[in-house]
DNA sequence: ACACTAAGTTAATAACCACTAACTGAGTTT
DNA sequence: AAACTCAGTTAGTGGTTATTAACTTAGTGT
C-alpha cells in the first residue's frame, strides 16, 4: 500500500513534471494571459482540457511554478548558509549562487518577476513570504558583515543586486549575441560584490540633468 | 491656418495624455493583456470605444506609450553627455539620470521591461532601435574610461546597471516601507557606480553549492 | 476475467473582449 | 445661422477562451 511506482502513477508524474516545465518557458515569451489552456496542453503533449486532470485551472498550474521556485530558492540559499565556514564565503556562495540560478533558468526568473499579479491571493502570499525569507537570508549575512548600516538599506541593497543579477534573462533573450555564459558570470558575481561591499559613498552629482515631455 | 490652439483640439490633447498616463498605470499593475479597452477608457473618464478616437487600437496605444519613454530616455541621455564637461561627470550624470527616471516613473519602467512583446512588430523594432542607442551611450561612455575592457563585457555590465537601477519599481510596489526615495537614490548611485568602475576581479567561489529539484 | 479508477478525448457553455456601426450633440468654420 | 467636423455615446458582432459534461479506454487490484 506504499505510493506505489506503478505505470500510471509513473506516467503523470512525468505528464506534470512536462506542462510545468513548458509552462515556465511559454509563460516567460508570452507572458500568463497571453498563454491559453490548449497551448499549455498542446506543449506538453496532450490538448486542452487535459491539464485540468493535473492542476485545479491555469491560475494553480502557475501557483505550483511560482511556489515551486520560491522554495527552491530558499532552500538553496539555506543550504548555502549551512555549508559555508564564515559570512565571508557565505555572502560569496550566495551571489555566486545567485549567479547561477539566473543563468540557468531564466525563464523562470522572469515569470516570477513579471506574473506574480496574476497568481491567487493564496499563492502570491506564500510566494511572497518564501520571497521574504530569501532575502532575509542575504540581510542577515550582510548585517553580520556590515555592522553599521541600517537593516531598510541593506534590503534595498539586496534587491537591487537581484535586479542586477536578474537582469540578464532580458539581455540574453534580446540580444542573440553577449559574452558566453562563463565571462557573464564572472562579469555579475564580480559587479554585485562590488555593488554589495563597496562603502558608500556620496557621488557630487547634481539634479537629473534635461528633463524631456513626451509622454 | 495653423495648428490653432481651440477649445476641441486642447481637449482632444489633454484626452489623449490621460489616457496614455492612467494607461502606464494599468498596465503596470495587470499588464497589457490583463487590461481592457474599457478599462482604459474608463480610468480617463470616457468610456470604452472612445479610445478608438486616440489611438487606432489597444496595442497602438501602447507602442506611443513605449516609442515615447524609449525616446524620453534617449533625449535625456544624450542632453545629459551635451552637458557633462568630462567622460568621468558624463558617467556620474549617466547614472543620476536614469536613478531619478526609475524612481519617478516606475510604472513606465514597468510596463517596458514586461509588456514590450506585446507591440506591434514596427513598434517593437522601434522601441528596440531607441533602447539600443541609448545603451550605446553608456557603452561609448565606458569605452573611453576603461579602454581595456571587452565592448561586449561593458554592454553587459550597462544592461546589469538597468536592472539595478530598475529594481527599485519591484521593491517599493511590494513592501510599503522601504528607506525614503532620498536613500534610495543615493544607495542606488553608489552601488552602480561601485559596479560600473570597480576593477574586474576573480571571486574564488566554487560552484553553486547544493542543487534542490522541485520543478 | 472483472469491476474499477483515472487520464485522456471531443463537444458544449458562458463569459469576456477588441473592434465596428449608427447615431448624437457640442464646437468650428464660413 | 447654416453646414460641417469630430469626440463622444450605446448597440451589436465575431472570435477567443477558461471551464464543465459526457464519454472512451488503458492500466490496476482482486
Amino acid at each position: 500500500m506504499q505510493p506505489a511506482t506503478t505505470t500510471r502513477t509513473q506516467a503523470k508524474a512525468n505528464r506534470r513534471s512536462v506542462l510545468l516545465n513548458s509552462a515556465a518557458t511559454l509563460f516567460a515569451q508570452r507572458g500568463f494571459s497571453g498563454v491559453s489552456i490548449e497551448d499549455l496542453g498542446a506543449a506538453a503533449g496532450v490538448s486542452g482540457p487535459a491539464v485540468y486532470r493535473h492542476f485545479s485551472g491555469k491560475q494553480a498550474l502557475l501557483g505550483a511554478l511560482l511556489v515551486g521556485v520560491s522554495a527552491d530558492l530558499l532552500a538553496g540559499g539555506q543550504a548555502v548558509l549551512a555549508s559555508t565556514p564564515d559570512v565571508d564565503a557565505s555572502l560569496r556562495a550566495l551571489v555566486a549562487f545567485h549567479v547561477d540560478f539566473a543563468l540557468t533558468k531564466p525563464d523562470i526568473i522572469r515569470v516570477q518577476d513579471r506574473d506574480l499579479d496574476s497568481l491567487s491571493d493564496a499563492d502570491r502570499a506564500q510566494v511572497r513570504s518564501l520571497q521574504r525569507a530569501y532575502v532575509e537570508l542575504w540581510v542577515h549575512t550582510l548585517e553580520q558583515l556590515f555592522p553599521g548600516r541600517e537593516t531598510a538599506v541593506l534590503r534595498l541593497q539586496a534587491q537591487a543586486v537581484f535586479g542586477l543579477i536578474n537582469s540578464t534573462p532580458h539581455s540574453l533573450r534580446i540580444h542573440g549575441r553577449t559574452a558566453g555564459t562563463a565571462t557573464a558570470r564572472a562579469v555579475l558575481e564580480s559587479m554585485a560584490w562590488a555593488g554589495l561591499t563597496s562603502s558608500q559613498r556620496r557621488l557630487g552629482t547634481g539634479a537629473g540633468a534635461a528633463q524631456t515631455s513626451s509622454v
